[in-house]
DNA sequence: CTACCATACGTTGTATACAACGTATACATA
DNA sequence: TATGTATACGTTGTATACAACGTATGGTAG
C-alpha cells in the first residue's frame, strides 16, 4: 500500500515527513522501542534536521513517540490504544451532537448525506481511501457543526492521527474483509436519520455502536500488521 | 505580577518562550489581531528564531494563535473561550471519574486530600501562584488517575494553557476578591468526598459546580484585563 | 579480574545563512 | 488620474554549523 502522504499533510516537508513516520507507526512498520535520532530521520526522508525535527514534535503531540534524551522512542498503536482513541472520539462527538441539538444546524444533515453518498460511490469503485477521507468527513462535520472552537482544537490534535488509522484500517479491510459493507454504511445512515428526527439518545446509541465497529476493524487490521523493525524488549 | 515561567515549563528556550507568550495572550497583554513573526519573538526573547518557531508551533496547537503567511495571529481568550476550555474539562474528568471508579484506585483519594491540605496552606499565606499548582495538581490526579493514555495525551495538549489561566485567575482573585475561600476550597471537598463514597453521579455534580465557579473567576479575569497591544479590527 | 578514568561519539538545543514566495510600494505610462 | 509593472522588503521554510551534554567504550591501574 503506498500512503497518500500529501493528502494527509498537504503542508510543509516536516509535516510531510511526520505523515510518512506516522503511517508507519501505525502500520507496525516501526515497532514499539524503536528509536529515531532527528539525523535518521533526515537521512530516511531525504531532508535536513529542522523539519525532522518539526516531525518529531508532531508525532510526540501526538502520543506516538516520546523524547527521551537518547532520542525518540517509538510508543506505537496497541489494541488498547485504538480503544482508547474511540473512547475519545465517541466522548466528542457525542458532546459534539449535544452541541448540535441546540444550535440546530440545517447544513450539518445535507453535509453528512453527502458524505454517505460519496461514500457510496467509493465502495461500488472499491477505493478505501476515498472512503476512509469521507467517512472522516462525515464525523469531522459533526465536531465543525458543534460550533465549539476548543472541541475543534482537541479534535485537531488527534486528526491526522485518526485519518491514518481510518485509512489503513479501511484499506485493508477493503482488501481482506467481504460482507461488511452494509453494516458499515448502515451505522452513518443510522447517525443520519437519528439526527435528523433530532432523538439525542438515539444518536448517541448509533455512535456507540458505530464505534464498536470502527474498534473491532482497526484493531484487526493494528493486530495482524507484521513488525519487522520491532520487537525491541530492552 | 511576574509570571514562573520556568514552573510552567522547565523545558527549552522554545517551551519558555511560549510559557511567556502563553502568559502575554491570556492576559491580554497581546492582544487578539497582534501578528507575531518568528523575528519579532526571537528579539523580543532574547533567542535565536529556532526556539521562537518552535514557541509559535506550540501556540498554535494550543489554539492560541493561528499560523497564516504574514505571520502568527493572536487569537486571544475570550469569555467564550473560557467557557469553552471548561466545557471540555469538564467531560474530561467526568469520563476520568467514571473510569476511576470501574477501576478503584486508592492512591488517588490520598493525592486528592493531600493537595487539598497544600492548597489550604497555600490559601493562608495567600500564595496564588502555589494555590493555582495545587487545583492544577488535584485535577491531574483525576486525570492520571483514569489510566487512560489517551485522555492523558489530549490533557497534555492543553495542560499548559489550563494552568497559566489559572494562575491569572488565583492570583487575580486573591488580590481583588474576597470571601470566595470557603466556596472554593468546598468544591474540591465535595468531589473529594463523593469519590469516597464512589457516587458517581455527584462526582458528576460536584464537578459541573466547581468548574461553574471556575468558569466565574476565570472569566472575570479574562473580562477586566486590559489590552493594550488589541484592538486590532481590520 | 575489577574498578576507575579518559576519550570519542552520538544526541539534542541553538544560532545563523540561504532560498523561495508573496506583498506592498513606488514609479512610469497611458 | 488610473493602471500596470518592477523592485525592494518581510515573511516562512530549509539547510548547515556550532555548543553542550550524556553515554558508551576502551584502556589503565590496582
Amino acid at each position: 500500500m503506498e500512503f497518500p502522504v500529501t493528502r494527509v499533510a498537504p503542508g510543509s516537508k516536516g509535516e510531510q515527513a511526520a505523515a510518512q513516520l506516522r503511517y508507519e507507526i501505525i502500520a507496525g512498520i516501526r515497532g514499539p522501542g524503536e528509536v529515531l535520532s532527528e539525523n535518521s530521520i533526515a537521512s530516511a526522508c531525504g531532508v535536513s534536521r529542522s523539519p525532522a525535527r518539526e516531525a518529531l514534535r508532531i508525532l510526540k503531540a501526538e502520543g506516538l513517540v516520546s523524547l527521551e534524551r537518547l532520542g525518540a522512542v517509538v510508543s506505537g498503536m496497541t489494541e488498547t490504544d485504538v480503544e482508547e482513541l474511540n473512547d475519545i472520539r465517541l466522548l466528542a462527538e457525542r458532546f459534539a451532537v449535544e452541541r448540535c441539538a441546540e444550535k440546530g444546524d440545517p447544513s450539518l444533515l445535507a453535509s453528512l448525506s453527502y458524505h454517505i453518498e460519496q461514500m457510496r460511490l467509493a465502495l461500488n469503485r472499491l477505493d478505501g481511501v476515498a472512503f476512509a477521507f469521507e467517512d472522516m468527513a462525515f464525523h469531522e462535520a459533526i465536531i465543525h457543526a458543534s460550533g465549539h472552537h476548543r472541541l475543534r482544537t482537541v479534535w485537531e490534535g488527534m486528526r491526522r492521527l485518526i485519518l491514518t488509522a481510518m485509512i489503513i484500517a479501511t484499506v485493508r479491510r477493503f482488501e481482506e474483509e467481504s460482507g461488511f459493507e452494509a453494516y458499515l454504511m448502515q451505522t452513518h445512515v443510522d447517525i443520519y436519520e437519528a439526527l435528523r428526527r433530532q432523538d439525542a439518545e438515539a444518536v448517541s446509541d448509533c455512535l456507540q455502536d458505530h464505534f464498536a465497529d470502527t474498534r473491532r476493524a482497526v484493531e484487526k487490521s493494528v493486530s495482524t500488521t507484521t513488525k519487522p523493525g520491532g520487537d525491541a524488549d530492552d
